[in-house]
DNA sequence: ACTGAAAGACACAGACT
DNA sequence: AGTCTGTGTCTTTCAGT
Protein backbone atom coordinates (compact mmCIF):
# COMPACT_ATOMS: atom_id res chain seq x y z
CA UNK A 1 0.00 0.00 0.00
CA UNK A 2 1.40 3.01 1.11
CA UNK A 3 4.86 3.09 0.30
CA UNK A 4 7.29 5.05 2.93
CA UNK A 5 10.34 6.56 1.14
CA UNK A 6 13.53 6.01 3.18
CA UNK A 7 16.11 9.00 3.65
CA UNK A 8 19.11 8.02 4.38
CA UNK A 9 20.51 11.16 6.51
CA UNK A 10 17.25 12.78 8.15
CA UNK A 11 16.73 10.97 11.04
CA UNK A 12 17.88 13.66 14.14
CA UNK A 13 16.27 11.18 16.63
CA UNK A 14 19.35 8.90 15.43
CA UNK A 15 21.70 11.43 16.01
CA UNK A 16 22.95 11.23 12.55
CA UNK A 17 24.77 14.48 10.89
CA UNK A 18 23.85 15.56 7.36
CA UNK A 19 25.63 17.68 4.92
CA UNK A 20 23.50 21.07 6.26
CA UNK A 21 24.82 19.64 10.12
CA UNK A 22 28.46 19.29 8.11
CA UNK A 23 28.34 22.96 7.28
CA UNK A 24 27.30 24.27 10.30
CA UNK A 25 29.97 22.56 12.05
CA UNK A 26 32.69 24.18 9.86
CA UNK A 27 31.37 27.48 10.30
CA UNK A 28 31.30 26.78 14.04
CA UNK A 29 34.75 25.43 14.36
CA UNK A 30 36.50 28.44 12.32
CA UNK A 31 34.35 30.69 14.50
CA UNK A 32 32.72 30.03 17.41
CA UNK A 33 30.60 33.75 17.38
CA UNK A 34 29.38 33.70 14.38
CA UNK A 35 25.93 34.58 14.24
CA UNK A 36 23.14 32.17 13.38
CA UNK A 37 21.69 34.37 11.29
CA UNK A 38 25.26 34.71 8.95
CA UNK A 39 25.36 30.88 8.89
CA UNK A 40 21.54 30.70 8.09
CA UNK A 41 22.04 32.58 5.11
CA UNK A 42 26.02 30.68 3.89
CA UNK A 43 23.54 27.13 4.20
CA UNK A 44 20.22 28.46 2.64
CA UNK A 45 18.23 28.21 5.41
CA UNK A 46 16.21 30.06 7.33
CA UNK A 47 17.18 31.11 11.54
CA UNK A 48 14.72 28.54 12.70
CA UNK A 49 16.45 24.86 11.78
CA UNK A 50 20.05 26.78 12.08
CA UNK A 51 18.73 27.08 16.00
CA UNK A 52 17.38 23.75 16.31
CA UNK A 53 20.40 22.13 14.76
CA UNK A 54 22.81 23.68 16.60
CA UNK A 55 21.04 23.10 19.98
CA UNK A 56 20.78 19.65 19.18
CA UNK A 57 24.30 19.24 18.16
CA UNK A 58 25.30 20.99 21.70
CA UNK A 59 22.73 18.48 23.41
CA UNK A 60 23.89 15.38 21.55
CA UNK A 61 27.48 16.36 22.52
CA UNK A 62 28.78 16.46 19.20
CA UNK A 63 29.67 19.93 20.23
CA UNK A 64 31.48 19.68 23.16
CA UNK A 65 32.73 23.79 24.23
CA UNK A 66 32.76 27.01 22.42
CA UNK A 67 36.35 27.72 23.19
CA UNK A 68 38.23 30.98 23.15
CA UNK A 69 41.89 30.23 22.05
CA UNK A 70 44.72 32.42 23.64
CA UNK A 71 47.95 32.70 22.05
CA UNK A 72 50.32 31.16 24.75
CA UNK A 73 53.30 33.05 24.03
CA UNK A 74 51.52 36.22 25.33
CA UNK A 75 49.93 35.19 28.70
CA UNK A 76 53.58 34.05 29.91
CA UNK A 77 53.11 30.54 28.73
CA UNK A 78 55.75 30.61 26.21
CA UNK A 79 57.49 27.31 26.89
CA UNK A 80 55.65 24.20 25.36
CA UNK A 81 56.99 20.70 26.25
CA UNK A 82 56.19 16.88 25.35
CA UNK A 83 56.59 14.75 28.17
CA UNK A 84 57.03 11.34 28.47
CA UNK A 85 55.94 9.56 31.48
CA UNK A 86 56.08 5.67 33.13
CA UNK A 87 54.94 4.46 36.45
CA UNK A 88 57.06 1.87 38.56
CA UNK A 89 53.69 0.49 39.17
CA UNK A 90 50.53 -0.70 36.42
CA UNK A 91 47.85 -1.80 39.12
CA UNK A 92 44.51 0.03 38.61
CA UNK A 93 44.76 2.37 41.63
CA UNK A 94 48.20 3.18 40.79
CA UNK A 95 46.96 4.72 37.49
CA UNK A 96 43.99 6.66 38.64
CA UNK A 97 45.69 7.88 41.36
CA UNK A 98 48.19 9.37 38.76
CA UNK A 99 45.37 10.32 36.80
CA UNK A 100 43.92 12.55 39.41
CA UNK A 101 47.37 14.01 40.00
CA UNK A 102 47.51 14.95 36.62
CA UNK A 103 44.39 16.46 36.06
CA UNK A 104 44.98 18.81 39.01
CA UNK A 105 48.10 20.09 37.82
CA UNK A 106 46.93 23.31 35.42
CA UNK A 107 50.54 23.26 33.52
CA UNK A 108 49.31 20.16 31.77
CA UNK A 109 46.77 20.69 29.21
CA UNK A 110 46.87 17.54 27.70
CA UNK A 111 47.42 13.98 28.34
CA UNK A 112 47.06 10.65 27.23
CA UNK A 113 47.63 7.04 27.65
CA UNK A 114 49.68 5.83 24.98
CA UNK A 115 50.93 2.95 23.46
CA UNK A 116 54.92 2.34 23.37
CA UNK A 117 57.68 2.06 26.43
CA UNK A 118 55.64 5.15 27.92
CA UNK A 119 52.66 4.55 29.67
CA UNK A 120 51.76 8.68 29.44
CA UNK A 121 52.13 11.66 27.04
CA UNK A 122 51.69 14.92 28.84
CA UNK A 123 51.77 18.28 26.93
CA UNK A 124 52.98 20.86 29.52
CA UNK A 125 52.79 24.91 29.04
CA UNK A 126 55.70 26.73 30.88
CA UNK A 127 56.60 30.28 31.45
CA UNK A 128 59.94 29.68 30.51
CA UNK A 129 63.16 26.85 31.19
CA UNK A 130 63.09 27.97 34.99
CA UNK A 131 59.51 27.20 35.23
CA UNK A 132 59.75 23.95 33.68
CA UNK A 133 62.72 23.01 35.51
CA UNK A 134 60.45 24.06 39.55
CA UNK A 135 57.23 21.60 37.61
CA UNK A 136 59.29 18.67 36.34
CA UNK A 137 61.39 18.69 39.80
CA UNK A 138 59.16 20.24 42.20
CA UNK A 139 55.71 18.68 41.07
CA UNK A 140 56.06 16.21 37.68
CA UNK A 141 58.45 14.13 39.67
CA UNK A 142 57.25 14.45 43.08
CA UNK A 143 53.96 12.13 42.35
CA UNK A 144 54.27 8.90 43.85
CA UNK A 145 54.81 5.68 42.10
CA UNK A 146 56.28 7.77 39.08
CA UNK A 147 58.70 5.92 37.17
CA UNK A 148 61.23 7.36 34.00
CA UNK A 149 60.14 11.17 33.00
CA UNK A 150 61.63 12.17 29.32
CA UNK A 151 61.00 15.62 28.11
CA UNK A 152 60.82 16.30 24.44
CA UNK A 153 60.99 20.15 23.96
CA UNK A 154 59.08 22.09 21.17
CA UNK A 155 60.85 24.48 19.21
CA UNK A 156 58.31 25.82 16.58
CA UNK A 157 54.71 25.25 16.07
CA UNK A 158 53.98 24.17 12.43
CA UNK A 159 50.48 23.76 12.38
CA UNK A 160 47.56 23.71 15.23
CA UNK A 161 43.92 23.27 14.50
CA UNK A 162 41.22 21.66 16.19
CA UNK A 163 38.88 21.03 12.71
CA UNK A 164 37.98 17.67 13.06
CA UNK A 165 35.20 18.61 10.57
CA UNK A 166 36.72 19.70 6.84
CA UNK B 1 66.23 21.17 10.26
CA UNK B 2 63.26 23.47 9.30
CA UNK B 3 63.03 26.55 11.34
CA UNK B 4 59.43 28.43 12.19
CA UNK B 5 58.69 32.02 13.44
CA UNK B 6 58.12 31.98 16.95
CA UNK B 7 56.43 35.27 17.85
CA UNK B 8 58.56 35.69 21.42
CA UNK B 9 58.27 39.39 21.47
CA UNK B 10 55.59 40.90 23.52
CA UNK B 11 56.45 44.93 22.11
CA UNK B 12 52.67 46.05 21.24
CA UNK B 13 52.87 49.18 23.41
CA UNK B 14 51.54 48.95 26.70
CA UNK B 15 50.02 45.34 26.28
CA UNK B 16 49.83 44.67 29.84
CA UNK B 17 47.07 42.20 30.98
CA UNK B 18 45.45 43.32 34.42
CA UNK B 19 43.38 40.85 36.83
CA UNK B 20 39.73 42.21 34.90
CA UNK B 21 41.39 41.06 31.66
CA UNK B 22 42.56 37.80 32.74
CA UNK B 23 38.96 37.66 34.48
CA UNK B 24 37.62 38.23 31.73
CA UNK B 25 39.81 35.41 29.44
CA UNK B 26 39.14 32.83 32.45
CA UNK B 27 35.74 32.97 31.23
CA UNK B 28 35.76 33.13 27.75
CA UNK B 29 37.98 30.32 27.80
CA UNK B 30 35.36 28.56 29.30
CA UNK B 31 32.37 29.49 26.80
CA UNK B 32 33.58 31.61 23.66
CA UNK B 33 29.68 32.40 23.78
CA UNK B 34 29.03 33.97 27.14
CA UNK B 35 27.38 37.32 26.76
CA UNK B 36 29.30 40.43 27.38
CA UNK B 37 26.55 41.25 29.75
CA UNK B 38 27.11 38.17 32.06
CA UNK B 39 31.14 38.43 31.95
CA UNK B 40 30.03 42.26 33.13
CA UNK B 41 28.20 41.00 35.78
CA UNK B 42 30.71 38.55 37.16
CA UNK B 43 33.61 40.66 36.92
CA UNK B 44 31.64 43.82 38.42
CA UNK B 45 32.01 46.50 35.52
CA UNK B 46 29.79 47.77 33.04
CA UNK B 47 29.18 46.12 29.56
CA UNK B 48 31.50 48.82 28.17
CA UNK B 49 34.45 48.40 29.53
CA UNK B 50 34.33 44.83 29.04
CA UNK B 51 33.60 45.38 25.30
CA UNK B 52 36.07 47.64 25.13
CA UNK B 53 38.64 45.07 27.01
CA UNK B 54 37.53 42.13 24.49
CA UNK B 55 37.96 43.75 21.71
CA UNK B 56 41.51 44.88 22.59
CA UNK B 57 43.00 41.56 23.42
CA UNK B 58 41.07 40.53 19.90
CA UNK B 59 43.13 43.37 18.08
CA UNK B 60 46.53 42.48 20.28
CA UNK B 61 46.13 38.79 19.44
CA UNK B 62 45.69 38.10 22.88
CA UNK B 63 42.57 36.44 21.92
CA UNK B 64 43.73 34.08 18.56
CA UNK B 65 40.32 32.54 17.76
CA UNK B 66 36.66 31.78 18.96
CA UNK B 67 36.56 27.78 18.27
CA UNK B 68 33.56 25.02 18.34
CA UNK B 69 35.21 21.93 19.80
CA UNK B 70 33.88 18.77 18.23
CA UNK B 71 33.80 15.55 19.79
CA UNK B 72 35.86 13.74 17.72
CA UNK B 73 34.19 10.38 18.06
CA UNK B 74 31.11 11.93 17.11
CA UNK B 75 32.01 12.56 13.42
CA UNK B 76 34.11 9.16 12.87
CA UNK B 77 37.64 10.60 13.66
CA UNK B 78 38.00 7.92 16.74
CA UNK B 79 41.50 7.07 16.76
CA UNK B 80 43.92 9.28 17.75
CA UNK B 81 47.70 8.95 16.63
CA UNK B 82 50.78 10.69 17.33
CA UNK B 83 53.37 10.43 14.76
CA UNK B 84 57.49 11.21 15.15
CA UNK B 85 59.09 11.75 11.94
CA UNK B 86 62.77 12.37 10.78
CA UNK B 87 63.79 13.94 7.76
CA UNK B 88 67.10 12.62 5.20
CA UNK B 89 67.89 15.82 4.22
CA UNK B 90 67.75 18.94 7.05
CA UNK B 91 68.33 22.12 4.06
CA UNK B 92 65.83 24.64 4.86
CA UNK B 93 64.18 24.08 1.14
CA UNK B 94 63.73 20.61 2.10
CA UNK B 95 62.06 21.18 5.38
CA UNK B 96 59.88 23.90 4.27
CA UNK B 97 58.54 21.62 1.63
CA UNK B 98 57.89 19.13 3.99
CA UNK B 99 56.29 21.70 6.32
CA UNK B 100 54.01 23.00 3.15
CA UNK B 101 52.54 19.51 2.50
CA UNK B 102 52.08 18.56 6.31
CA UNK B 103 49.61 21.95 6.48
CA UNK B 104 47.77 20.52 3.58
CA UNK B 105 47.01 17.21 5.09
CA UNK B 106 43.43 17.81 6.77
CA UNK B 107 44.44 14.37 9.04
CA UNK B 108 47.08 16.18 10.32
CA UNK B 109 45.75 18.38 13.40
CA UNK B 110 48.88 19.64 14.73
CA UNK B 111 52.90 19.86 14.57
CA UNK B 112 55.55 20.82 16.27
CA UNK B 113 58.92 21.10 15.72
CA UNK B 114 61.04 18.93 18.70
CA UNK B 115 64.34 18.21 20.08
CA UNK B 116 65.36 15.06 20.16
CA UNK B 117 66.65 12.09 17.91
CA UNK B 118 63.00 13.05 15.60
CA UNK B 119 62.36 16.64 13.41
CA UNK B 120 58.55 16.62 14.00
CA UNK B 121 55.55 15.32 16.32
CA UNK B 122 52.14 15.42 14.73
CA UNK B 123 49.17 14.62 15.92
CA UNK B 124 46.77 12.72 13.54
CA UNK B 125 43.09 11.53 13.94
CA UNK B 126 41.69 9.22 11.72
CA UNK B 127 37.93 6.87 11.42
CA UNK B 128 39.85 3.72 12.73
CA UNK B 129 42.76 1.87 11.75
CA UNK B 130 42.44 1.27 8.34
CA UNK B 131 41.71 4.81 7.68
CA UNK B 132 45.30 5.38 9.62
CA UNK B 133 47.35 2.73 7.56
CA UNK B 134 46.00 4.19 4.49
CA UNK B 135 47.57 8.03 5.61
CA UNK B 136 50.33 6.42 6.83
CA UNK B 137 51.46 4.42 3.76
CA UNK B 138 49.95 6.22 0.78
CA UNK B 139 50.38 10.22 2.12
CA UNK B 140 52.63 10.77 4.72
CA UNK B 141 55.63 7.89 3.82
CA UNK B 142 55.30 9.34 0.30
CA UNK B 143 56.12 12.94 1.24
CA UNK B 144 59.64 13.37 -0.27
CA UNK B 145 63.00 13.67 2.19
CA UNK B 146 60.79 11.32 4.33
CA UNK B 147 63.15 9.86 6.59
CA UNK B 148 61.92 7.56 10.00
CA UNK B 149 58.58 7.64 11.08
CA UNK B 150 57.35 6.12 14.22
CA UNK B 151 53.62 5.63 15.33
CA UNK B 152 52.31 6.12 18.86
CA UNK B 153 48.81 5.36 19.32
CA UNK B 154 46.75 6.89 21.74
CA UNK B 155 44.81 4.72 23.76
CA UNK B 156 42.80 7.22 26.10
CA UNK B 157 42.55 10.85 26.63
CA UNK B 158 43.20 11.66 30.05
CA UNK B 159 43.08 14.95 30.16
CA UNK B 160 42.43 17.54 27.38
CA UNK B 161 41.95 21.54 27.62
CA UNK B 162 43.06 24.86 26.50
CA UNK B 163 43.08 26.82 29.57
CA UNK B 164 45.97 28.70 29.61
CA UNK B 165 45.04 31.39 32.22
CA UNK B 166 44.01 29.96 35.45
C1' DA C 1 11.47 20.06 9.04
C1' DC C 2 11.08 24.48 7.10
C1' DT C 3 9.37 29.65 6.51
C1' DG C 4 8.08 34.06 8.37
C1' DA C 5 7.00 37.20 11.93
C1' DA C 6 7.30 39.16 16.37
C1' DA C 7 9.04 39.95 21.23
C1' DG C 8 12.64 40.26 24.13
C1' DA C 9 17.67 40.43 24.88
C1' DC C 10 21.92 41.90 23.52
C1' DA C 11 25.82 44.45 21.26
C1' DC C 12 27.74 48.54 20.46
C1' DA C 13 28.23 53.60 20.14
C1' DG C 14 27.61 58.25 22.22
C1' DA C 15 27.34 61.60 26.01
C1' DC C 16 28.82 62.26 30.27
C1' DT C 17 31.21 61.64 35.42
C1' DA D 1 38.87 54.31 32.71
C1' DG D 2 34.32 53.93 34.16
C1' DT D 3 28.64 54.36 34.26
C1' DC D 4 24.33 55.23 31.97
C1' DT D 5 21.31 55.43 28.07
C1' DG D 6 19.57 54.56 23.55
C1' DT D 7 19.32 52.34 18.88
C1' DG D 8 19.86 48.80 15.72
C1' DT D 9 20.52 43.95 15.32
C1' DC D 10 20.27 39.29 16.76
C1' DT D 11 18.36 35.36 19.26
C1' DT D 12 14.64 32.68 20.22
C1' DT D 13 9.91 31.34 20.24
C1' DC D 14 5.43 30.58 18.07
C1' DA D 15 2.34 30.44 14.57
C1' DG D 16 1.40 28.20 10.06
C1' DT D 17 2.73 25.20 5.87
Amino acid sequence: MAKTVQKEDSTIGQNTLDGKDLSILRLLQENARITVKEISEKVHLSTTPVHERIKRMEETGVIKQYATLVDHTKVKKGLMVICYVSLKQHSKEAGDKFIKTIQELNEVIECYNISGEFDFMLKVVSEDMNAYYDFHVNRLSQIENMGHVQSVFVMGIIKQTHQLVY
